[in-house]
DNA sequence: ATGCATGAGAG
DNA sequence: TCTCATGCATA
């Protein structure tokens, strides 16, 4: 388990994909090498000061809209339409710092930049000195990314849709910028990392050298998560462009000794982690399926039952709903970014529309169609809302094991299953069901870990 | 790669 | 208190 970090710690090697241009399909090798794995345990000095990006939001983004639906022609909210648009603007405001951040590059990759890098050691970072931050253009906002094409070879380019309009060397072709379409960026994110990993960098890497060029540091999860398109349509597209310009420069000045400057790390402390047990994560998961959006007095009374702090279960359920949120497709999207009901669940009620959930789920609600996923087929009938209210059990394990038997045999919640809902030859694989929800129990056996 | 957590902003 | 963006910590 944690074996294999000992050796990246000084590990100089440069990341292995690193020549054979071959992405090495995943980490299926098991390997922090190439990536950045890095257990550090200093509780202190991470986090990066310059305060918050932005945790922009938008006026509308209340609702859960479906962004990736977005794609083939916005789904129902105009909201996304234009998003792309002041998305810039609002969301953009970057921290201060972009003032005079190096515009030149960072540091190169043949180095190492390995170390322990992992997310926070910013400040001995692979990044060595760095150059005397030369007013960088930072341009970002409408000029800044301009192309990039210049990098990306052709045989790069996954199919067509790929490199959308701005490809063309188009300064600032308002189609993209204003709003790519999913596709657009699903394109570019598997780009990005193919550019990134033959670059050499790994994905902390370049959410540090997104610091030094406009002053917004990123970590290695939110550079993972763009590329693996788990983020936020909304949030895809706030950092397309800032991605798009850092692989313009580091393709430019490939090879350049340039460097990046870090930023100072501060101290924060942060909770310790709470590990939820696969069976209670069951139960939650069941409850989940029940009621995504439990009243207050029920996150209590599941905390209760749980034996969780009710906060967690609180913060369980928000996460979980935002997993939805951008994991959860709205249908599958056909190869065209078509978008395909699954005919056995809910017709019309996608996942963006959340409708049923509201503050608090009446068990009456569970009615299948509305309720969770759309992915999900109709668990609804059948049992009484709320076994839990029942459970005369005393240990949390005695109502977990009410509380599982209740999505368990009832009805797993597995994601799709009974409706074969046209198995999408080529649906990218975020847009299919990722095993997120599993059959409780098994978390996710297979890391080869 | 992903689970749990934090915090801003909004309602 | 929720959503959303984001990240530390961890598997």
């Amino acid at each position: 388990m944690a074996a294999p970090s000992a050796s990246l710690y000084l590990a100089p090697s440069v990341p292995s994909s690193l020549n054979t241009g071959q992405p090495m399909t995943n980490h299926s090798m098991h390997g922090p090498p190439g990536q950045q794995y890095a257990h550090r345990d200093m509780p202190e000095m991470k986090y990066i000061p310059s305060q918050h990006h932005q945790n922009g939001h938008n006026p509308h983004l209340g609702q859960h809209h479906n962004p990736w639906l977005n794609a083939g022609g916005h789904a129902d909210g105009g909201h996304w339409s234009n998003m792309g648009g002041h998305l810039h603007h609002q969301e953009m405001k970057m921290s201060n710092n972009m003032e005079g951040h190096g515009g030149t590059l960072h540091h190169r990759p043949q180095a190492h930049h390995q170390m322990q890098v992992g997310a926070h050691n910013w400040q001995m970072t692979s990044l060595q000195n760095l150059s005397p931050l030369q007013t960088a253009p930072h341009p970002m906002q409408h000029q800044g990314y301009v192309s990039m094409n210049g990098m990306m070879s052709p045989t790069h380019q996954m199919h067509h849709v790929l490199r959308d309009p701005d490809h063309d060397l188009d300064p600032h072709p308002p189609s993209d910028e204003d709003a790519p379409t999913s596709d657009d960026l699903e394109a570019f994110a598997k780009q990005f990392k193919q550019r990134r990993i033959k670059l050499g960098f790994t994905q902390a890497d370049v959410g540090l050298a997104l610091g030094t060029l406009y002053g917004n540091v990123f970590s290695q999860t939110t550079i993972c998560r763009f590329e693996a398109l788990q983020l936020s349509f909304k949030n895809m597209c706030k950092l397309k462009p800032l991605l798009q310009k850092w692989l313009e420069e580091a393709d430019s000045t490939t090879g350049s000794p340039t460097n990046i400057d870090k930023i100072a790390a501060q101290g924060r402390k942060r909770k310790k982690r709470t590990s939820i047990e696969v069976t209670v994560k069951g139960a939650l998961e069941s409850h989940f399926m029940k009621c995504p959006k439990p009243s207050a007095p029920e996150i209590t009374h599941l905390a209760d039952q749980l034996q969780l702090e009710k906060e967690v279960v609180r913060v369980w359920f928000c996460n979980r709903r935002q997993k939805e949120k951008r994991m959860t497709p709205p249908g599958n999207i056909g190869p065209n970014g078509e978008i395909i009901m699954s005919e056995g669940n809910d017709d019309g009620s996608s996942v963006n529309d959340e409708s049923p959930l509201h503050d608090s789920c009446s068990p009456i609600h569970s009615s299948g169609g509305g309720g969770g996923s759309p992915v999900m087929p109709n668990y609804s009938s059948s049992l009484t809302p709320h076994s839990l209210s029942n459970h005369s059990g005393s240990s949390p394990m005695s109502q977990v094991s009410s509380l599982l038997s209740y999505s368990m045999g009832g009805h797993p919640h597995l994601p799709h299953h009974p409706v074969s809902h046209s198995p999408p030859p080529h649906v990218p694989h975020h847009y299919q069901l990722q095993p997120q929800h599993q059959p409780l129990g098994i978390k996710h056996s297979p890391s080869p870990h």
